[in-house]
DNA sequence: CATGACCGTGATACTAATACCGGTATAGTA
DNA sequence: TACTATACCGGTATTAGTATCACGGTCATG
């Protein structure tokens, strides 16, 4: 085995990460967003659709840095998914 | 052109990113904290001299979390090699 | 209706990331 | 010298990321 391809935690987490992203893009336009981190729409469509679940280091910290929100609360949220609703007390 | 080449810039910035990691990692052996990052030591040793310049985002947010250090504070510095003596005032 | 802007999907092309293997060099120890 | 451990380097194989293009859908505007 040379290369696992990703499984399907992997595929989760790239959701939970592009759907982050979203939310924090909030109203403006994903032209205008993508411009500002310096890559194209369709690249930053796939990432916030999950279809490409694990992006290069610098372009989520190019994202990170247009979107205004710190790496480490992203990194945060996408290792954990939805753990509440499990541990109410 | 369907995907260009990584430029000069996007070397540097991975060798920083790489001197980053090594002195970060000190005293613990390359298996050691490449195991605990989920990754083989063949490839943070590339990481680490810079021989991979981008690697994924969660790559690097799993080498931060072993290493303890926040994922901001690296962007941070691989971002700003060293602007320093250039504006003294 | 026509035009344009934005979002979504799919295909294609090319480079990059990751893992595994073998070889090499350098210390440290006996 | 030999042995061991660690790190560096090269090549190979496979998957993944990124860009571009093309088509379709929706909505606002003319």
């Amino acid at each position: 085995m040379v290369r696992a391809p990703l499984t399907r935690l992997d595929w989760q987490r790239g959701e939970r990460l592009g759907a982050l992203l979203r939310q924090a893009r909030g109203d403006r336009s994903m032209p205008e967003v993508a411009a500002a981190a310096g890559l194209s729409a369709e690249t930053l469509r796939k990432i916030e659709t999950g279809r490409v679940p694990t992006p290069a280091f610098f372009t989520v910290a190019a994202l990170a840095t247009a979107l205004d929100i710190p790496l480490d609360t992203l990194a945060e949220h996408c290792a954990e998914p939805a753990p509440v609703r499990q541990v109410p007390a």
